[in-house]
DNA sequence: TATTGTTATACTCTATAACTATA
DNA sequence: TATAGTTATAGAGTATAACAATA
């Protein structure tokens, strides 16, 4: 198979639901016989689930899951140029700027001047940044292990 | 588990990669390790590949996910209210209407004036809307097809 | 001439409030 | 007064084109 980067973007998600039932593949509604065995539809509704469980978890600090995957991205490859990091999450160049300056004004994450190619911003996180993560990952533990419980018990 | 209707949303799904790799579990990019665990991240990525083979799949006869959600939910169970409908797909009501209209306009379904009370109107598929699931039935099968042999294999 | 980051803009999807007609 | 459908509108997310600075 593949391994080429895929450019699917990653964000959008709406609160709103209360349960992940979803995740319920005994769930069969009477309605949705068809709907039911679309996997498609499947993934969309789970997707929205875990987003919605994400954005209650992180709402406290004010956290997208855009923002974490780009916040998680520079942690774990810092340096990296602005571009590179949006082809990795399927975001348009124009439309991480905004994306960048948000982190950038609450001072987790800072843009840097390219010493050889004086075009490039590297992203790097601020000390802000770093105690940030550190902050969250226990928020991140919790999200995670709730989701996985709902699916059923473990991750393999 | 809870087995209560969700309230998740189906819509949204923006086209543009070529390569549904999201699936390969043994892609682990040394770029992703934090991300690469993160199971939103996965489903939402799964999720976007599946909706635009989708989409590549139903340009021919111009039919998006959520309208053929919303066609199926009607051939499966005719005479629902409206807001019935939308609700079990999670969408608003404010946000259904415009898609009833567009399924009116091109004559796959039509709203019918309740006889008990007149405020609701019930959906049912026109003619041409059966027809048009027949037509559109076989693209269908090979979508749902291709993307179970992406995922590896068959449906239990 | 090509690329990086940026701005501006349009389009889609989603959420809320308020209206109308019925109940 | 409450509900079904509707309208209007605001906010996200996403896509494209075009620009300045730099290569």
């Amino acid at each position: 198979m593949k391994t080429t980067q895929s450019s699917v973007n990653i964000s959008t998600g709406s609160p709103g639901n209360e349960y992940l039932d979803v995740f319920d593949s005994t769930a069969q509604s009477p309605c949705l016989p068809l709907l039911a065995t679309a996997i498609g539809y499947k993934l969309r509704r789970a997707q929205l689930a875990v987003f919605q469980d994400f954005q209650r978890s992180f709402a406290c600090v004010k956290l997208r899951p855009t923002e974490f995957a780009v916040l998680s991205l520079i942690a774990t490859n810092p340096g990296q140029k602005q571009t590179e990091v949006a082809e990795q999450l399927g975001i348009k160049r124009a439309n991480f700027v905004a994306l960048m300056d948000c982190l950038e004004t609450r001072g987790l994450a800072e843009r840097r001047k390219g010493d050889i190619d004086r075009r490039s911003h590297s992203l790097h996180l601020t000390a802000k940044g770093s105690d940030f993560i550190a902050e969250i990952s226990k928020l991140w533990a919790q999200h995670e292990k709730r989701i996985i419980e709902r699916l059923g018990g473990r991750r393999q």
